[in-house]
DNA sequence: TCAATTATTGACTAAGAGTCAAAGTATGTC
DNA sequence: GACATACTTTGACTCTTAGTCAATAATTGA
Protein backbone atom coordinates (compact mmCIF):
# COMPACT_ATOMS: atom_id res chain seq x y z
CA UNK A 1 0.00 0.00 0.00
CA UNK A 2 2.94 2.47 0.62
CA UNK A 3 3.71 1.80 -3.53
CA UNK A 4 0.33 2.42 -4.35
CA UNK A 5 0.20 6.08 -2.42
CA UNK A 6 3.74 6.48 -3.62
CA UNK A 7 2.34 5.43 -7.20
CA UNK A 8 -0.30 8.06 -6.64
CA UNK A 9 1.86 11.00 -5.57
CA UNK A 10 3.54 10.56 -8.47
CA UNK A 11 1.24 10.71 -10.48
CA UNK A 12 -0.49 14.20 -8.61
CA UNK A 13 2.70 15.45 -9.25
CA UNK A 14 2.82 15.07 -12.76
CA UNK A 15 -0.49 16.13 -12.83
CA UNK A 16 0.33 19.69 -11.31
CA UNK A 17 3.20 19.53 -13.60
CA UNK A 18 1.41 19.35 -16.79
CA UNK A 19 -0.82 22.48 -15.11
CA UNK A 20 2.44 24.27 -14.61
CA UNK A 21 3.65 23.76 -17.87
CA UNK A 22 -0.26 25.18 -19.94
CA UNK A 23 -0.52 27.95 -17.24
CA UNK A 24 2.23 30.45 -18.60
CA UNK A 25 1.68 29.39 -22.03
CA UNK A 26 -2.08 30.14 -22.23
CA UNK A 27 -1.27 33.25 -20.55
CA UNK A 28 1.91 34.52 -22.17
CA UNK A 29 1.26 33.29 -25.80
CA UNK A 30 -2.85 32.42 -25.77
CA UNK A 31 -4.78 29.61 -26.12
CA UNK A 32 -3.49 28.90 -29.81
CA UNK A 33 0.27 27.98 -28.75
CA UNK A 34 -1.20 25.50 -26.28
CA UNK A 35 -0.71 22.16 -28.10
CA UNK A 36 -0.98 18.40 -26.48
CA UNK A 37 2.41 18.10 -28.52
CA UNK A 38 4.44 20.93 -26.57
CA UNK A 39 3.52 20.26 -23.42
CA UNK A 40 3.91 16.13 -23.83
CA UNK A 41 7.72 17.53 -25.04
CA UNK A 42 8.05 20.08 -22.15
CA UNK A 43 7.03 17.11 -19.75
CA UNK A 44 9.38 14.34 -21.37
CA UNK A 45 6.15 12.18 -21.60
CA UNK A 46 4.49 11.04 -24.66
CA UNK A 47 1.35 12.42 -25.65
CA UNK A 48 -0.23 9.72 -25.11
CA UNK A 49 0.42 9.90 -21.58
CA UNK A 50 -0.63 13.53 -21.30
CA UNK A 51 -3.99 12.22 -22.73
CA UNK A 52 -3.97 10.01 -19.68
CA UNK A 53 -4.63 12.94 -17.14
CA UNK A 54 -6.27 15.07 -19.49
CA UNK A 55 -9.00 13.31 -22.03
CA UNK A 56 -8.73 16.83 -23.83
CA UNK A 57 -7.04 20.24 -24.30
CA UNK A 58 -10.21 22.10 -22.89
CA UNK A 59 -9.77 19.61 -19.95
CA UNK A 60 -6.76 21.56 -18.89
CA UNK A 61 -8.09 24.69 -19.53
CA UNK A 62 -10.83 24.31 -17.08
CA UNK A 63 -8.62 22.49 -13.98
CA UNK A 64 -6.07 25.77 -14.66
CA UNK A 65 -9.44 28.06 -13.70
CA UNK A 66 -10.31 25.93 -11.36
CA UNK A 67 -6.89 25.94 -9.59
CA UNK A 68 -7.24 29.99 -9.80
CA UNK A 69 -10.84 30.15 -8.31
CA UNK A 70 -9.15 27.79 -5.47
CA UNK A 71 -6.68 30.36 -5.09
CA UNK A 72 -9.27 33.00 -4.74
CA UNK A 73 -11.32 31.11 -2.26
CA UNK A 74 -8.56 30.83 -0.05
CA UNK A 75 -7.73 34.52 -0.14
CA UNK A 76 -11.95 35.29 0.20
CA UNK A 77 -12.00 32.95 3.19
CA UNK A 78 -8.88 34.90 4.84
CA UNK A 79 -10.23 37.97 4.54
CA UNK A 80 -14.30 36.74 6.05
CA UNK A 81 -12.01 36.00 9.16
CA UNK A 82 -11.68 39.96 10.08
CA UNK A 83 -13.80 40.43 12.82
CA UNK A 84 -15.79 43.50 12.47
CA UNK A 85 -19.28 44.90 11.56
CA UNK A 86 -20.90 43.22 8.70
CA UNK A 87 -19.47 45.86 5.90
CA UNK A 88 -16.50 46.09 7.43
CA UNK A 89 -15.78 42.54 6.61
CA UNK A 90 -16.96 42.82 3.09
CA UNK A 91 -14.67 45.65 2.75
CA UNK A 92 -12.00 42.85 3.51
CA UNK A 93 -13.74 40.81 0.95
CA UNK A 94 -13.16 43.69 -1.80
CA UNK A 95 -9.60 44.11 -0.48
CA UNK A 96 -8.78 40.49 -1.22
CA UNK A 97 -10.87 40.46 -4.48
CA UNK A 98 -9.04 43.30 -5.76
CA UNK A 99 -5.50 41.75 -4.34
CA UNK A 100 -6.77 38.76 -6.47
CA UNK A 101 -7.13 40.48 -9.44
CA UNK A 102 -3.79 42.30 -9.15
CA UNK A 103 -1.37 39.32 -8.73
CA UNK A 104 -3.48 36.60 -11.23
CA UNK A 105 -4.91 38.90 -14.20
CA UNK A 106 -5.13 36.22 -16.02
CA UNK A 107 -7.89 34.04 -14.40
CA UNK A 108 -10.10 36.46 -15.71
CA UNK A 109 -8.30 35.47 -19.33
CA UNK A 110 -8.82 32.00 -18.47
CA UNK A 111 -12.27 32.51 -16.69
CA UNK A 112 -13.68 33.95 -20.33
CA UNK A 113 -11.76 30.84 -22.25
CA UNK A 114 -13.41 28.58 -20.36
CA UNK A 115 -16.80 30.04 -20.41
CA UNK A 116 -16.86 29.65 -24.14
CA UNK A 117 -19.07 27.24 -25.06
CA UNK A 118 -17.51 25.44 -27.77
CA UNK A 119 -14.81 25.04 -24.93
CA UNK A 120 -16.98 24.56 -22.08
CA UNK A 121 -18.92 21.64 -23.93
CA UNK A 122 -16.41 19.84 -24.67
CA UNK A 123 -14.93 19.88 -20.78
CA UNK A 124 -16.05 16.59 -18.18
CA UNK A 125 -19.16 17.03 -15.76
CA UNK A 126 -17.18 16.18 -13.09
CA UNK A 127 -14.51 19.17 -13.65
CA UNK A 128 -17.88 21.30 -14.15
CA UNK A 129 -18.92 20.46 -10.84
CA UNK A 130 -15.72 21.20 -9.12
CA UNK A 131 -15.98 24.56 -10.74
CA UNK A 132 -19.15 24.93 -9.84
CA UNK A 133 -18.36 24.15 -6.14
CA UNK A 134 -15.61 26.55 -6.15
CA UNK A 135 -18.02 29.09 -7.53
CA UNK A 136 -20.52 28.37 -4.68
CA UNK A 137 -18.47 28.30 -1.88
CA UNK A 138 -16.80 31.44 -2.94
CA UNK A 139 -20.01 33.08 -3.13
CA UNK A 140 -21.72 31.55 -0.31
CA UNK A 141 -18.68 33.18 1.69
CA UNK A 142 -19.83 36.39 0.29
CA UNK A 143 -23.22 36.26 0.87
CA UNK A 144 -22.95 35.28 4.31
CA UNK A 145 -21.84 38.50 5.25
CA UNK A 146 -24.92 40.01 3.45
CA UNK A 147 -27.09 37.80 5.82
CA UNK A 148 -25.26 38.83 9.05
CA UNK A 149 -25.82 42.50 7.56
CA UNK A 150 -29.77 42.19 6.81
CA UNK A 151 -29.76 40.34 10.42
CA UNK A 152 -27.70 43.29 12.14
CA UNK A 153 -30.21 45.60 10.29
CA UNK A 154 -27.35 47.34 8.85
CA UNK A 155 -28.89 46.57 5.48
CA UNK A 156 -32.46 46.21 4.55
CA UNK A 157 -32.67 44.44 0.74
CA UNK A 158 -35.51 46.05 -1.46
CA UNK A 159 -38.13 44.06 -1.34
CA UNK A 160 -37.59 40.49 -3.45
CA UNK A 161 -33.99 40.96 -3.48
CA UNK A 162 -32.05 38.22 -1.75
CA UNK A 163 -28.21 38.61 -0.12
CA UNK A 164 -27.30 36.34 -3.33
CA UNK A 165 -28.79 38.80 -6.09
CA UNK A 166 -26.65 41.39 -4.40
CA UNK A 167 -23.50 39.57 -4.41
CA UNK A 168 -24.55 38.42 -7.93
CA UNK A 169 -24.02 41.81 -8.43
CA UNK A 170 -20.77 42.90 -7.07
CA UNK A 171 -19.93 39.48 -8.35
CA UNK A 172 -20.45 41.69 -11.87
CA UNK A 173 -18.90 44.39 -11.50
CA UNK A 174 -15.69 43.19 -10.76
CA UNK A 175 -15.99 40.46 -13.11
CA UNK A 176 -16.68 42.80 -15.69
CA UNK A 177 -14.04 45.32 -14.79
CA UNK A 178 -11.21 42.96 -14.38
CA UNK A 179 -11.96 41.31 -17.98
CA UNK A 180 -12.32 44.36 -19.16
CA UNK A 181 -8.83 45.64 -17.60
CA UNK A 182 -7.39 42.05 -18.47
CA UNK A 183 -8.05 42.20 -22.52
CA UNK A 184 -9.70 45.67 -23.49
CA UNK A 185 -6.19 47.82 -24.41
CA UNK A 186 -8.93 50.93 -25.37
CA UNK A 187 -9.70 51.52 -21.96
CA UNK A 188 -6.49 53.92 -21.69
CA UNK A 189 -7.86 55.67 -24.65
CA UNK A 190 -11.03 56.13 -23.12
CA UNK A 191 -10.10 57.93 -20.33
CA UNK A 192 -10.31 55.01 -18.02
CA UNK A 193 -7.21 55.41 -16.23
CA UNK A 194 -6.78 53.82 -12.86
CA UNK A 195 -9.52 51.17 -13.35
CA UNK A 196 -8.55 49.13 -9.96
CA UNK A 197 -9.53 53.01 -7.88
CA UNK A 198 -13.11 53.38 -10.52
CA UNK A 199 -13.91 49.60 -9.56
CA UNK A 200 -13.12 50.16 -5.90
CA UNK A 201 -15.63 53.94 -5.92
CA UNK A 202 -18.08 52.29 -7.50
CA UNK A 203 -18.53 49.26 -5.21
CA UNK A 204 -18.36 51.77 -2.19
CA UNK A 205 -21.36 53.66 -3.67
CA UNK A 206 -22.84 51.08 -4.76
CA UNK A 207 -23.08 49.55 -1.11
CA UNK A 208 -23.63 53.06 0.16
CA UNK A 209 -26.96 53.19 -2.44
CA UNK A 210 -28.44 49.70 -0.66
CA UNK A 211 -27.90 51.99 2.83
CA UNK A 212 -25.01 49.68 4.21
CA UNK A 213 -23.94 50.74 7.61
CA UNK A 214 -22.22 52.70 8.41
CA UNK A 215 -22.11 54.43 5.20
CA UNK A 216 -18.69 55.67 3.41
CA UNK A 217 -18.87 58.54 5.10
CA UNK A 218 -20.04 57.15 8.54
CA UNK A 219 -16.72 55.24 9.04
CA UNK A 220 -12.88 55.44 7.79
CA UNK A 221 -12.79 52.32 5.69
CA UNK A 222 -9.55 53.00 4.52
CA UNK A 223 -8.12 52.08 7.96
CA UNK A 224 -10.01 48.71 7.68
CA UNK A 225 -8.15 48.39 4.66
CA UNK A 226 -5.19 48.96 6.08
CA UNK A 227 -5.81 46.57 8.82
CA UNK A 228 -6.77 43.79 6.75
CA UNK A 229 -4.01 44.25 4.64
CA UNK A 230 -1.13 43.98 7.58
CA UNK A 231 -3.21 41.40 9.41
CA UNK A 232 -4.25 39.13 6.82
CA UNK A 233 -2.52 40.06 3.54
CA UNK A 234 0.85 40.95 4.34
CA UNK A 235 2.87 39.38 2.02
CA UNK A 236 0.44 39.83 -1.03
CA UNK A 237 -0.10 43.73 -0.47
CA UNK A 238 3.66 44.12 -0.26
CA UNK A 239 3.75 42.55 -3.55
CA UNK A 240 1.20 44.60 -4.94
CA UNK A 241 1.01 47.96 -3.61
CA UNK A 242 5.27 47.85 -3.46
CA UNK A 243 5.52 50.71 -6.52
CA UNK A 244 1.76 52.90 -4.44
CA UNK B 1 -18.81 53.62 -63.38
CA UNK B 2 -22.62 52.22 -63.24
CA UNK B 3 -20.90 48.66 -63.84
CA UNK B 4 -18.25 49.35 -60.68
CA UNK B 5 -20.64 50.28 -58.23
CA UNK B 6 -22.61 46.99 -59.22
CA UNK B 7 -19.79 44.80 -58.30
CA UNK B 8 -18.92 47.02 -55.11
CA UNK B 9 -22.88 46.39 -54.30
CA UNK B 10 -22.43 42.79 -54.93
CA UNK B 11 -19.08 42.36 -53.28
CA UNK B 12 -20.45 43.94 -50.14
CA UNK B 13 -23.58 41.61 -50.41
CA UNK B 14 -21.54 38.73 -50.40
CA UNK B 15 -19.82 39.73 -47.44
CA UNK B 16 -23.01 40.23 -45.47
CA UNK B 17 -23.92 37.26 -46.85
CA UNK B 18 -20.74 36.02 -45.04
CA UNK B 19 -21.80 37.12 -41.64
CA UNK B 20 -25.39 36.26 -41.75
CA UNK B 21 -23.70 32.47 -42.66
CA UNK B 22 -21.35 32.80 -39.68
CA UNK B 23 -23.44 34.27 -36.97
CA UNK B 24 -26.27 31.95 -36.24
CA UNK B 25 -23.51 28.82 -36.86
CA UNK B 26 -21.62 30.59 -33.80
CA UNK B 27 -24.13 31.44 -31.64
CA UNK B 28 -25.96 27.67 -31.83
CA UNK B 29 -23.22 25.68 -32.69
CA UNK B 30 -20.35 27.37 -30.88
CA UNK B 31 -17.24 28.88 -32.26
CA UNK B 32 -15.35 24.94 -33.37
CA UNK B 33 -18.55 24.71 -35.79
CA UNK B 34 -17.28 27.41 -37.43
CA UNK B 35 -15.65 26.29 -40.26
CA UNK B 36 -14.37 28.22 -43.61
CA UNK B 37 -15.36 25.16 -45.85
CA UNK B 38 -18.62 25.04 -44.32
CA UNK B 39 -19.04 28.76 -44.86
CA UNK B 40 -17.91 28.25 -48.94
CA UNK B 41 -20.71 25.63 -49.09
CA UNK B 42 -23.62 27.79 -47.49
CA UNK B 43 -22.29 30.41 -50.00
CA UNK B 44 -22.28 28.15 -52.92
CA UNK B 45 -18.41 29.81 -53.58
CA UNK B 46 -15.54 28.52 -52.95
CA UNK B 47 -12.81 29.15 -49.76
CA UNK B 48 -10.49 30.64 -51.85
CA UNK B 49 -13.52 33.43 -52.48
CA UNK B 50 -14.42 33.37 -48.34
CA UNK B 51 -10.50 34.18 -47.97
CA UNK B 52 -10.71 37.01 -50.66
CA UNK B 53 -12.78 38.59 -48.20
CA UNK B 54 -11.76 37.89 -45.03
CA UNK B 55 -8.34 36.82 -44.29
CA UNK B 56 -8.94 34.31 -41.89
CA UNK B 57 -11.49 33.19 -39.85
CA UNK B 58 -10.71 35.33 -36.54
CA UNK B 59 -11.42 38.46 -38.98
CA UNK B 60 -15.14 36.81 -39.17
CA UNK B 61 -15.74 36.88 -35.60
CA UNK B 62 -14.64 40.32 -34.91
CA UNK B 63 -16.69 41.52 -37.90
CA UNK B 64 -19.75 39.82 -36.00
CA UNK B 65 -18.90 42.18 -32.82
CA UNK B 66 -18.61 44.97 -34.82
CA UNK B 67 -22.06 44.40 -36.43
CA UNK B 68 -23.82 44.23 -33.00
CA UNK B 69 -21.83 47.07 -31.62
CA UNK B 70 -23.46 48.84 -34.30
CA UNK B 71 -26.72 47.55 -33.19
CA UNK B 72 -26.25 48.63 -29.91
CA UNK B 73 -25.17 51.78 -30.62
CA UNK B 74 -28.12 52.73 -32.88
CA UNK B 75 -30.08 52.09 -29.75
CA UNK B 76 -28.13 53.83 -27.20
CA UNK B 77 -28.58 57.16 -30.01
CA UNK B 78 -32.10 56.49 -30.31
CA UNK B 79 -32.40 56.39 -26.18
CA UNK B 80 -30.17 59.55 -25.73
CA UNK B 81 -32.74 61.14 -27.66
CA UNK B 82 -34.98 61.19 -24.93
CA UNK B 83 -35.48 64.55 -23.71
CA UNK B 84 -35.43 65.43 -20.01
CA UNK B 85 -33.53 65.54 -16.57
CA UNK B 86 -29.80 64.14 -16.89
CA UNK B 87 -30.73 60.97 -14.60
CA UNK B 88 -33.90 60.31 -16.56
CA UNK B 89 -31.74 60.27 -20.07
CA UNK B 90 -29.24 57.74 -18.32
CA UNK B 91 -32.47 55.58 -16.79
CA UNK B 92 -33.35 55.43 -21.18
CA UNK B 93 -29.93 54.25 -21.57
CA UNK B 94 -29.98 51.35 -19.40
CA UNK B 95 -33.43 51.02 -20.83
CA UNK B 96 -31.91 50.12 -24.21
CA UNK B 97 -28.93 48.32 -22.57
CA UNK B 98 -31.27 45.87 -21.19
CA UNK B 99 -33.36 45.33 -24.14
CA UNK B 100 -30.30 45.12 -26.15
CA UNK B 101 -28.71 42.40 -24.02
CA UNK B 102 -31.99 40.59 -24.46
CA UNK B 103 -32.74 40.81 -28.14
CA UNK B 104 -28.68 39.99 -28.83
CA UNK B 105 -27.78 37.88 -25.71
CA UNK B 106 -24.85 36.06 -28.34
CA UNK B 107 -23.46 39.47 -28.31
CA UNK B 108 -21.68 38.93 -25.31
CA UNK B 109 -20.58 35.43 -26.20
CA UNK B 110 -19.36 37.27 -29.48
CA UNK B 111 -17.51 40.43 -27.63
CA UNK B 112 -15.98 37.39 -25.12
CA UNK B 113 -14.73 35.56 -27.82
CA UNK B 114 -13.36 38.13 -30.14
CA UNK B 115 -11.19 39.57 -27.12
CA UNK B 116 -9.35 36.17 -26.44
CA UNK B 117 -5.65 37.47 -26.61
CA UNK B 118 -5.03 34.57 -29.11
CA UNK B 119 -8.50 35.29 -31.41
CA UNK B 120 -7.29 39.47 -31.42
CA UNK B 121 -3.98 38.72 -32.08
CA UNK B 122 -5.39 37.40 -35.58
CA UNK B 123 -6.99 40.13 -36.44
CA UNK B 124 -6.68 42.99 -38.61
CA UNK B 125 -5.30 46.20 -36.84
CA UNK B 126 -8.10 48.29 -39.49
CA UNK B 127 -10.82 46.08 -38.00
CA UNK B 128 -9.67 46.44 -34.03
CA UNK B 129 -9.84 50.34 -35.21
CA UNK B 130 -13.60 49.87 -36.44
CA UNK B 131 -14.53 47.96 -32.99
CA UNK B 132 -12.88 50.80 -30.85
CA UNK B 133 -14.39 53.36 -32.83
CA UNK B 134 -17.71 51.74 -31.80
CA UNK B 135 -16.78 51.79 -28.71
CA UNK B 136 -15.88 55.18 -27.99
CA UNK B 137 -18.97 56.10 -29.82
CA UNK B 138 -20.89 54.10 -27.74
CA UNK B 139 -19.12 55.54 -24.65
CA UNK B 140 -18.77 58.74 -25.52
CA UNK B 141 -22.78 59.08 -25.44
CA UNK B 142 -23.51 57.96 -22.30
CA UNK B 143 -20.27 60.23 -20.39
CA UNK B 144 -22.15 62.94 -22.87
CA UNK B 145 -25.02 62.67 -19.90
CA UNK B 146 -22.89 62.49 -17.33
CA UNK B 147 -21.47 65.72 -18.35
CA UNK B 148 -24.84 66.63 -18.73
CA UNK B 149 -25.46 65.86 -15.25
CA UNK B 150 -22.33 67.63 -14.14
CA UNK B 151 -23.12 70.80 -15.52
CA UNK B 152 -26.53 70.81 -14.17
CA UNK B 153 -25.04 70.02 -11.08
CA UNK B 154 -27.44 66.56 -10.75
CA UNK B 155 -24.07 65.08 -9.51
CA UNK B 156 -20.99 65.36 -8.38
CA UNK B 157 -18.38 63.45 -8.84
CA UNK B 158 -16.01 62.34 -6.30
CA UNK B 159 -12.70 64.01 -6.54
CA UNK B 160 -10.22 62.63 -8.87
CA UNK B 161 -13.20 60.83 -11.07
CA UNK B 162 -13.93 61.74 -14.70
CA UNK B 163 -17.51 61.08 -16.39
CA UNK B 164 -15.57 58.52 -18.38
CA UNK B 165 -14.71 56.13 -15.50
CA UNK B 166 -18.24 56.47 -13.95
CA UNK B 167 -19.38 55.37 -17.42
CA UNK B 168 -16.80 52.23 -16.80
CA UNK B 169 -18.71 51.24 -13.56
CA UNK B 170 -22.23 50.88 -15.37
CA UNK B 171 -20.44 49.19 -18.49
CA UNK B 172 -18.70 46.72 -15.99
CA UNK B 173 -21.73 46.09 -14.43
CA UNK B 174 -23.81 45.51 -17.05
CA UNK B 175 -20.66 43.19 -19.46
CA UNK B 176 -20.15 41.32 -16.31
CA UNK B 177 -23.83 40.39 -15.67
CA UNK B 178 -24.96 40.03 -19.04
CA UNK B 179 -22.01 38.00 -19.91
CA UNK B 180 -22.40 35.54 -16.88
CA UNK B 181 -26.36 35.49 -17.23
CA UNK B 182 -25.11 33.86 -21.27
CA UNK B 183 -22.55 31.41 -20.32
CA UNK B 184 -22.92 30.60 -16.89
CA UNK B 185 -25.46 28.01 -16.24
CA UNK B 186 -24.72 27.86 -12.58
CA UNK B 187 -26.65 30.94 -11.66
CA UNK B 188 -29.97 29.68 -11.17
CA UNK B 189 -28.63 27.00 -8.47
CA UNK B 190 -26.57 30.12 -6.74
CA UNK B 191 -29.75 31.34 -6.47
CA UNK B 192 -29.90 34.27 -8.79
CA UNK B 193 -32.93 33.83 -10.62
CA UNK B 194 -33.65 37.27 -12.16
CA UNK B 195 -30.86 38.35 -13.41
CA UNK B 196 -31.96 41.79 -15.55
CA UNK B 197 -34.09 42.96 -12.57
CA UNK B 198 -31.10 42.60 -10.54
CA UNK B 199 -29.10 44.66 -12.62
CA UNK B 200 -31.48 46.88 -12.82
CA UNK B 201 -31.85 47.48 -9.29
CA UNK B 202 -28.13 47.62 -8.67
CA UNK B 203 -27.62 50.41 -11.26
CA UNK B 204 -29.87 52.56 -9.57
CA UNK B 205 -28.49 52.15 -6.07
CA UNK B 206 -25.26 52.69 -7.31
CA UNK B 207 -26.80 55.71 -9.12
CA UNK B 208 -28.55 56.79 -5.71
CA UNK B 209 -25.06 55.95 -3.96
CA UNK B 210 -22.99 58.65 -5.84
CA UNK B 211 -26.14 61.09 -5.54
CA UNK B 212 -27.37 61.25 -8.91
CA UNK B 213 -30.14 64.19 -8.50
CA UNK B 214 -33.41 62.98 -8.33
CA UNK B 215 -33.04 60.03 -6.36
CA UNK B 216 -34.71 56.82 -7.02
CA UNK B 217 -36.98 57.73 -4.06
CA UNK B 218 -37.50 60.98 -5.81
CA UNK B 219 -39.00 60.56 -8.85
CA UNK B 220 -40.90 57.80 -11.33
CA UNK B 221 -38.33 55.91 -13.23
CA UNK B 222 -40.42 53.47 -14.08
CA UNK B 223 -42.75 56.06 -15.83
CA UNK B 224 -39.37 56.70 -17.64
CA UNK B 225 -39.16 53.64 -18.64
CA UNK B 226 -42.60 53.39 -20.03
CA UNK B 227 -42.33 56.67 -21.57
CA UNK B 228 -38.80 56.12 -23.78
CA UNK B 229 -40.64 52.41 -24.30
CA UNK B 230 -43.76 53.43 -26.20
CA UNK B 231 -42.05 56.36 -27.59
CA UNK B 232 -38.45 55.10 -28.82
CA UNK B 233 -38.54 51.43 -28.59
CA UNK B 234 -42.27 49.93 -29.24
CA UNK B 235 -41.40 47.16 -31.10
CA UNK B 236 -38.53 45.99 -29.14
CA UNK B 237 -40.11 46.18 -26.38
CA UNK B 238 -42.74 44.23 -27.13
CA UNK B 239 -41.03 41.86 -28.74
CA UNK B 240 -38.87 41.03 -25.09
CA UNK B 241 -41.68 41.51 -22.42
CA UNK B 242 -44.80 40.22 -24.63
CA UNK B 243 -44.53 37.15 -22.04
CA UNK B 244 -44.04 39.96 -18.93
C1' DT C 1 11.24 -16.75 -12.63
C1' DC C 2 7.32 -15.64 -15.07
C1' DA C 3 2.42 -14.61 -16.06
C1' DA C 4 -0.77 -10.93 -15.43
C1' DT C 5 -1.69 -6.35 -14.99
C1' DT C 6 -0.83 -1.66 -15.77
C1' DA C 7 1.54 2.32 -17.95
C1' DT C 8 3.76 4.40 -21.84
C1' DT C 9 4.62 5.15 -26.49
C1' DG C 10 4.48 7.36 -31.04
C1' DA C 11 2.96 6.22 -35.71
C1' DC C 12 -1.40 6.98 -37.54
C1' DT C 13 -6.01 9.11 -38.84
C1' DA C 14 -8.98 12.93 -39.35
C1' DA C 15 -10.17 17.62 -39.71
C1' DG C 16 -9.65 21.96 -40.80
C1' DA C 17 -6.80 26.49 -41.70
C1' DG C 18 -4.70 28.80 -45.13
C1' DT C 19 -2.09 28.99 -50.08
C1' DC C 20 -1.59 29.63 -54.87
C1' DA C 21 -1.07 28.29 -59.71
C1' DA C 22 -4.27 27.42 -63.05
C1' DA C 23 -8.77 28.13 -65.15
C1' DG C 24 -12.44 31.17 -65.90
C1' DT C 25 -14.68 35.69 -66.64
C1' DA C 26 -15.13 40.55 -67.69
C1' DT C 27 -13.56 44.72 -69.83
C1' DG C 28 -11.63 47.69 -73.23
C1' DT C 29 -9.64 48.32 -77.94
C1' DC C 30 -9.31 47.89 -82.77
C1' DG D 1 -16.26 39.98 -83.55
C1' DA D 2 -11.38 38.98 -82.28
C1' DC D 3 -8.05 39.54 -79.11
C1' DA D 4 -5.21 41.28 -75.14
C1' DT D 5 -5.25 42.54 -70.55
C1' DA D 6 -6.90 42.69 -65.90
C1' DC D 7 -9.47 40.82 -62.49
C1' DT D 8 -12.03 36.85 -60.08
C1' DT D 9 -12.78 32.25 -58.74
C1' DT D 10 -11.39 27.74 -57.94
C1' DG D 11 -10.15 23.52 -55.36
C1' DA D 12 -6.24 20.48 -54.95
C1' DC D 13 -2.51 20.92 -51.97
C1' DT D 14 0.36 21.64 -47.69
C1' DC D 15 0.74 22.02 -42.94
C1' DT D 16 -0.54 21.85 -38.25
C1' DT D 17 -2.61 19.68 -34.52
C1' DA D 18 -6.25 17.04 -31.90
C1' DG D 19 -7.12 12.66 -30.62
C1' DT D 20 -6.63 7.14 -31.11
C1' DC D 21 -4.90 2.72 -30.27
C1' DA D 22 -2.13 -1.43 -31.15
C1' DA D 23 2.36 -2.50 -29.81
C1' DT D 24 5.88 -2.23 -26.33
C1' DA D 25 7.74 -1.62 -21.77
C1' DA D 26 7.53 -1.66 -16.86
C1' DT D 27 5.65 -3.21 -12.54
C1' DT D 28 3.53 -6.36 -9.53
C1' DG D 29 2.52 -10.47 -7.06
C1' DA D 30 2.74 -15.45 -6.72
Amino acid sequence: MVNESRKEREYLYREQRILDIARPVIVQEGYHALNMNRIAEQLEYSKGTVYNHFPCKEEIILALAIQTLEQRTEMFQRAARFVGRSRERMQAIGLACELFARMFPEHFVVEQLVRIPSIWDKTSATRQQQLYRGETCCLSLVSGIVHQAVGAKDISLPPGMVPEELVFGLWSMTFGAYSMLATNSNLPALGIVNGYEAVRSHLRHMLDGYGWRPLDAEHDYDEVVHQVMTQHFPTEAAQIFQNA
